[in-house]
DNA sequence: CGTTTGACTACGC
DNA sequence: CGCGTAGCCAAAC
């Protein structure tokens, strides 16, 4: 099934990340960028500009092995939106699969703040040489927030 | 083998 | 808050 002659250590440990993600939650490129330390020779600032299209070059390939066990339609882009082209079949696949797991509000949007990803534990990444991500929920100044409904 | 394009983001209006 | 732009590398053509 994987016709890609050598994908590079970074496509599979993108690989890798993505399959972590749990049914329910979204993870962003920049998030996933963020995990990973940067290639040999590449600037931390370089890399940091560049990760997450890479992260979007390794999605790419990854439609194309259609792996069934790594779940693709879980990474978005940072504004919650899916990037591919609205009209695309891969996009269609994302949105459906996005609502089948009821994150996909009614804007076609993932809400970060409430379904974005929190990483794999500590212990995980540390194994797998990798940082814990960036939450992408909104920094909480002061504790938890008190939810003021009224 | 040169050109074009893109599954990104941060930033400016 | 939505839309346009710059920057930048690797694939895809």
């Amino acid at each position: 099934m994987i016709e890609l002659p050598d994908p590079g250590p970074f496509y599979e440990t993108v690989w890798l990340i993505v399959r972590q993600i749990p049914q329910g939650s979204a993870a962003t490129y920049g998030q996933i960028a963020g995990m990973i330390p940067p290639p040999s020779g590449i600037d931390q600032e370089d890399y940091d500009r560049l990760g997450p299209r890479w992260v979007g070059d390794a999605m790419n390939a990854v439609s194309r092995l259609d792996d069934p066990a790594i779940p693709w339609h879980r990474v978005i882009n940072s504004k919650g939106g899916i990037s591919l082209p609205p009209d695309s079949p891969a996009a269609a696949l994302q949105r459906a699969r996005l609502r089948h797991e009821g994150i996909l509000n009614d804007r076609e949007q993932v809400d970060l703040s409430a379904c974005g990803w929190e990483g794999p534990d500590a212990a995980w990444c540390e194994a797998h040489g990798l940082y814990r991500p960036r939450s992408l929920k909104p920094p909480a100044p002061d504790g938890p927030q008190q939810l003021s409904l009224f």
